[in-house]
DNA sequence: TATTTTAACGCAATTGAGTTGCGTTTTATT
DNA sequence: AATAAAACGCAACTCAATTGCGTTAAAATA
């Protein structure tokens, strides 16, 4: 399956209306090995399309379940593509993410295992996250 | 010692200046058991104090090593009293945080343990924070 | 295919956390 | 008491993200 066809058939399964943005933006996602930052897709878009557009569109592909937050250095919105199956409002992602503070980019390690804890002193705990801060692959040479 | 007299004697320690305000500010986050957040805070010197004021008080307090910044449900700034000695830029602050998602507070877990992780898979790692998302002990029954 | 419904869009204005500049006041130093 | 250094108040500003609204395009229905 061509992605062109897979981006199609998601959109039907998804009952997302297919406008030409919508569609490359979700090729964008895609394509990319990594997260990708507001900021970014802003840029990819910006002669182009509105910022409104932009971030109506990225709350439509998470409530819907193709995308997710991740955390990002600077606190801004940053999404990546979900692996698995998710339903609106109920993303699991159980992998822990990566915040080089060279880049600053968010990467997903998807094999780092999370141990599952579901009470902790009084606490319940629903879902957790683990966030690793140093530097990322590319940017250890600089 | 009395708490004034705690207060007094870091403030010496770390060369900060005694004004009213930022001696009330640290007995804020002293007779705390819990994170502050800026709202919080802004709320308590609502007519007394500027904002402008208060953010750099923080700022100033952080850079001392008397508080250090905790993660936040909203991802705005908050602050919690550094536990253990803590240097200028080198907070050490290996305890685990509990985001409740009713009354978005943010609880440092100071006996959660985490385990240290200095490579993996071509990353360097040089710190990291785990951030529980669930329900704290006052949450639980409504 | 034409009509109607529904959601996406562009544009402009707005929100709100956090920051900055600057003149004034307060604290610490001599 | 005089001087230096940091904190303060106030106002203006930045910038990410949101919202209102009239217009346009896509999907549903006839």
């Amino acid at each position: 399956m061509s992605e062109i066809d897979f981006i199609d058939n998601t959109f039907t399964k998804y009952s997302l209306k297919k406008t030409k943005f919508r569609k490359e933006l979700y090729l964008l996602f895609y394509n990319s090995t990594n997260s990708l930052s507001v900021k970014f897709i802003t840029k990819e878009f910006a002669s182009s399309v509105d910022k409104a557009s932009i971030y109506r569109a990225l709350d439509s592909f998470e409530k819907s379940g193709l995308i997710h937050k991740v955390p990002d250095k600077d606190n801004l919105l940053r999404y990546s593509l979900c692996q698995s199956e998710c339903k609106p409002e109920s993303h699991s992602h159980d992998h822990a993410h990566l915040l080089c503070s060279k880049c600053n980019e968010t990467f997903c390690l998807n094999d780092f295992e999370i141990p599952v804890i579901k009470k902790h002193k009084g606490f319940i705990i629903e879902n957790y996250q683990v966030i690793l801060e140093g530097h990322c692959s590319s940017c250890q040479a600089s």
